[in-house]
DNA sequence: TCCGCTGTGTGTGCCAGCGAACGAAGGCTC
DNA sequence: GAGCCTTCGTTCGCTGGCACACACAGCGGA
């Protein structure tokens, strides 16, 4: 679907899809915009194009903790399908591009008339919620080393470039380990010719290298997202 | 409801409670069952009453992690209100005691003619997601102390008995943690007069003792249940 | 009675990651 | 060109958790 670029939207129905983009408006997310905070009333639902978007858990006296990362691949404002309009989770641009956003009171309309909507949003939750367990263990398990490959490419995956902007502070931050943790890991992987960066402009050189340096949780969400897709 | 004894069923209305009781049969949970493994399909839903079980996540490499506990305030096999029969974790029996039991197809059809309790599972769903996203935090930022600390008093609350079995090797998988590190601040725990233990049988003495020295994450799941059950 | 299993306590050496701090370069502004 | 901010590199001492290993105590069964 060339007018939608989103997968989601892209899945549906012909008819719903249309009442869907008639709903839409379509908006710029400029990096580090705060799509919202975590506890408060849902204002609005993105559905990526070319930005894409981190999911942020709030932890009290820690800066914070990437959990997930919505591109074109998926949506945000998920939750609405639960009949919860309450934010579960800070939410942070973290590429520049173009989404499609909708207000809550008119998604949830177009929710309740459209059931393939309804449907594609559970089996969206499905994989979220999957994402979610497995990404503590990967918290819990892996290295800085792997963890940075995959969300490296993660990342990639969704900014569809082999470049872009992200410093060794950010990374830091969404990892939930110190700048230093990341100099050691990133200066391992350039050295190791799989990336290049320069004050906050990052290449990646070697995609396979990066997959065979991440850890397998980048494998198993592939797959999860593929299955969701079929 | 003195009948139901679980919490997500008491909360239904009297005609879809009666209908989903009926289809519904008691069994016994015994310790270390395994109700399910990951990735495989759904056969049958858990209510437990007095019973509760682990859901933990598999990392490959690694023996596994808890990322969740149902126990009667909540269900086991909420994933089927979003439309997907695949076990999404492994779901292990972690205290004895009596649940109710309902097969997949017949919890299906349950599901299908109850709004309320499409309802209720959307809401439950909201909660575990966001329980699953702030233990990410907690695993990755809290130390063993407070994080055992958590884990023993969730225990308790869904054992409701301050005595349970439940040895330093098996808190060791569920953390995540060496069998060493359990044994160092479930040590410091009984030194501060919080608990006593020996040789598997866990006693606790001073609950608000215990809730002090642990993480916030278990005031915050609390708020979340209250807010949840309102 | 002895054996073996389970549950627990300890010790040693090791490494990843932490906190804090300093320094050095690139790039921008005035 | 001077000054400043951003970005990245490096160091130091330290803690928490790791692997491996051994000791010991209770308890049940042969």
């Amino acid at each position: 679907m060339t007018t939608a670029q989103n997968h989601l939207i892209a899945k549906l129905p012909r008819a719903d899809r249309k009442r869907l983009l008639a709903a839409c408006e379509s908006v710029e997310l400029a990096i580090s915009e705060e799509i919202c905070e975590s506890g408060t009333p849902s204002r609005a639902v993105y559905f990526p194009v070319d930005g894409f978007i981190s999911l942020v858990a709030q932890i009290e006296g820690h800066p914070g903790l990437e959990v997930g990362m919505v591109g074109r691949e998926g949506m945000f404002g998920a939750h609405l399908a639960l009949g919860v309009a309450t934010e579960p989770l800070r939410a942070i641009v973290q590429g520049r591009g173009s989404a499609w956003r909708i207000s809550t009171t008119a998604f949830r309309r177009e929710l309740a008339d459209s059931v393939a909507l309804q449907t594609s949003l559970h089996r969206y939750l499905y994989v979220l919620m999957s994402q979610l367990a497995s990404s503590a263990g990967c918290l819990r398990f892996h290295q800085i080393g792997p963890r940075l490959a995959r969300w490296l490419l993660m990342t990639q995956d969704r900014a569809h470039a082999d470049k872009f902007h992200v410093t060794h502070e950010f990374l830091a931050f969404m990892l939930g380990v110190r700048r230093v943790g990341i100099t050691a890991a990133a200066g391992a992987l350039q050295r190791a010719g799989l990336v290049i960066y320069h004050r906050g402009e990052m290449t990646v050189l070697d995609r396979r290298g990066l997959e065979a340096a991440a850890c397998g949780c980048y494998a198993t969400d592939q797959r999860a997202y593929a299955d969701w897709i079929r």
